[in-house]
DNA sequence: ACCAATGTTCGATTAAATTAGAACATAAGA
DNA sequence: TCTTATGTTCTAATTTAATCGAACATTGGT
């Protein structure tokens, strides 16, 4: 369900942050912390909120625990740090300058 | 052709970049420097090639300019570093990484 | 047990990207 | 002027992605 920080590829967190969707969201944990899917509040459909974690957490960039009936989102920021190093932070940095 | 510097969005060039061919060519353009479309050599058709210049021309990633017959593409470096500082070299950087 | 809360998965639909072949445009050279 | 070189544009086919509704699973509380 989560890719090892070995398996993250470049073009996997290029391509999975490319959506406006996902980049709000990613900014989101960000600046707020870890959240559970149903605090994000996304502006769609279960299902489609859904598919948008699946696609952040297979392309390993975020990690979800089961807490209780619901789940918690945060960024796997160490594991991107030290697989890309700087990469997170630039995108965070341009979301906010954009 | 080429959009503005302030018109680049975010989305745009990490969905460029999200392609593994695209990002191969501006590894290639920033480690060899402008080339033209045929000295960067993709194993591709002519056509297809063409519609992955263009993606990078229109997300505001290269410069392409006249020189002759052919085209040379360029890095837009400056424009990119002063609008998303560190995103590019951070791309680049995670490039050769992986 | 029963019910509500929180997401996931499945199936279908619609929209967008990738690819390539064929025809076209432009510049340079013979 | 004719030909070659270098890409672009057009059109079409295949693939991939985004979205939603409905049904399902799991946990926690009543």
């Amino acid at each position: 369900m989560h890719p090892s920080k070995e398996s993250i590829t470049l073009s996997g967190i290029l391509y999975a942050l490319s959506d406006p969707t996902r980049l709000a969201l990613i900014q989101s944990l960000a600046s707020k912390g870890a959240q559970s899917c149903g605090a994000l509040s996304l502006p769609v459909a279960k299902s489609t909120a859904s598919h948008h974690f699946r696609v952040l957490r297979e392309a390993g960039i975020i990690q979800m625990q089961a807490e209780g009936t619901q789940f918690i989102n945060s960024l796997r920021r160490d594991d991107l740090d030290s697989r890309f190093p700087g990469l997170l932070d630039a995108v965070l940095l341009a979301s906010e300058v954009a």
